[in-house]
DNA sequence: CTGATAACTTAACGTCGATAACTCACCGAT
DNA sequence: ATCGGTGAGTTATCGACGTTAAGTTATCAG
């Protein structure tokens, strides 16, 4: 654990400033390490070069600077998601290749993605705040487009972004979890899995969601024999 | 913490024995607390009646001895899937049952289901020879008999069974570490989730998976049209 | 120049996982 | 019957952890 050189005192308004180096040393020794048991209050302070309760003055506790640093990391995850989003003016497309950036976002860091789903205290945290306001607001945006489409009703909007979510979450938390299964190139599987989704709730519409099992097997026999 | 009464010193060849009886604590411990900083290797002892150090001649460290507890947990799970395919001959309903059986089983007791999924050292854990052997095998069983029906290639058999884990583990795990969103009634949206995986990969099937956005708006053009 | 206070340190508490060294009851072999 | 080996468990202790209380010092308004 190298402790980095003294720091000089800073000036008299600057609390803030410090707090961001703070999140920053933080995360940095979670992505260097990839294990959150490499994240202690007391290897946070000697890489900013500060003792340990001097954390304390800026953060309640070890769960809320911990709150913070996924908070700071899931802001990025909104520029993720604009950037996989530009220049597909297609929604469905856009709908897939968003949520795969966010499996790909997930995995890049690993520590930080399964350290911002770890069990939480329960009260208001900055990674909620975040995510609703960033990404999950991207997402409706996209799915509100499908559904203007006509893909599924309005009403719906908020469920499919769930689904999506968790499909996507799914993905990524258990080739996390389990990389020794078999996922094979690149992120196939998350691509199928989302396509999935998007289509076969629009198939589930139009059957009518609550279908028999015969009269699903019934529809796909056409759906087969007119394609032949 | 309340400490049991002294265990009598067991009898020559019965380590086994007190093993188990450590197992039964730690998972009492995180079921009771709902949370795994309750398990220390200090409490479990105190609960069995033992003191710390006798832990260590059961388990080589406290993530062995978690990793038994998960394993334990996850060999309940093959009899609850066992349990939700029994009477149900259709196996698109069965995997659908299946599905939810196991979202069912994970958000019966958070904290194990998360501390199943928590970072772990590499190497061979118990909890994968138990996954892999059991839940996994026996929903390759109901995905196989789909594929047998014609719903999906043999060959894609392996991708359909992780794919439904990671949509099942996705919608879990999401719903226990954000339990304020807007899942609707009982597991309603996890229903939904499954259905568009298992329906949503057979449309994919049927329209070639690389799929151009316009083609499917063809589609489902032709399909809603066909409807009315 | 001076007092108030923001920014930080020193010292310490209790708990944690883990290890080393010890005790002691049991059991088979003599 | 007894005696040594060993399995089962204990005592004592280590270093690291999160956290708090109390002290110190640099900065800045007046």
């Amino acid at each position: 654990m190298r402790s980095t050189a003294k720091r000089t005192r800073s000036p008299r308004g600057s609390g803030e400033l410090l707090a961001e180096e703070i999140i920053e040393a933080a995360s940095e020794l979670l992505v260097e390490h990839g294990d959150d048991a490499a994240v202690s209050i007391r290897a946070v302070a000697s890489r900013v070069g500060v003792t340990p309760p001097s954390i304390y003055l800026h953060f309640g506790d070890k769960d809320e600077l911990l709150d913070a640093v996924c908070a700071r990391y899931f802001e990025q995850l909104d520029g993720e998601l604009a950037a996989a989003a530009v220049d597909i003016d297609d929604p469905l497309e856009r709908a897939l290749q968003q949520g795969l950036a966010y499996v790909r976002f997930a995995i890049a860091t690993p520590a930080l993605y399964r350290i911002a789903f770890r069990q939480r205290a329960p009260g208001p945290s900055k990674v909620d705040e975040v995510l609703s306001a960033s990404a999950f607001t991207r997402m409706s945006a996209t799915v509100t487009e499908l559904a203007d489409e006509g893909f599924y009703p309005a009403s719906d909007v908020g469920e499919v972004v769930l689904e999506l979510w968790a499909a996507a979450h799914g993905v990524a938390s258990l080739m996390l979890a389990k990389p020794g299964l078999a996922w094979g190139d690149d992120l196939r599987l998350a691509e199928t899995l989302l396509r999935a989704v998007c289509l076969g709730r629009t198939t589930l519409g139009m059957l009518g969601v609550d279908t028999e099992p015969d009269e699903v097997r019934a529809w796909l026999r056409d759906q087969r024999h007119a394609r032949r």
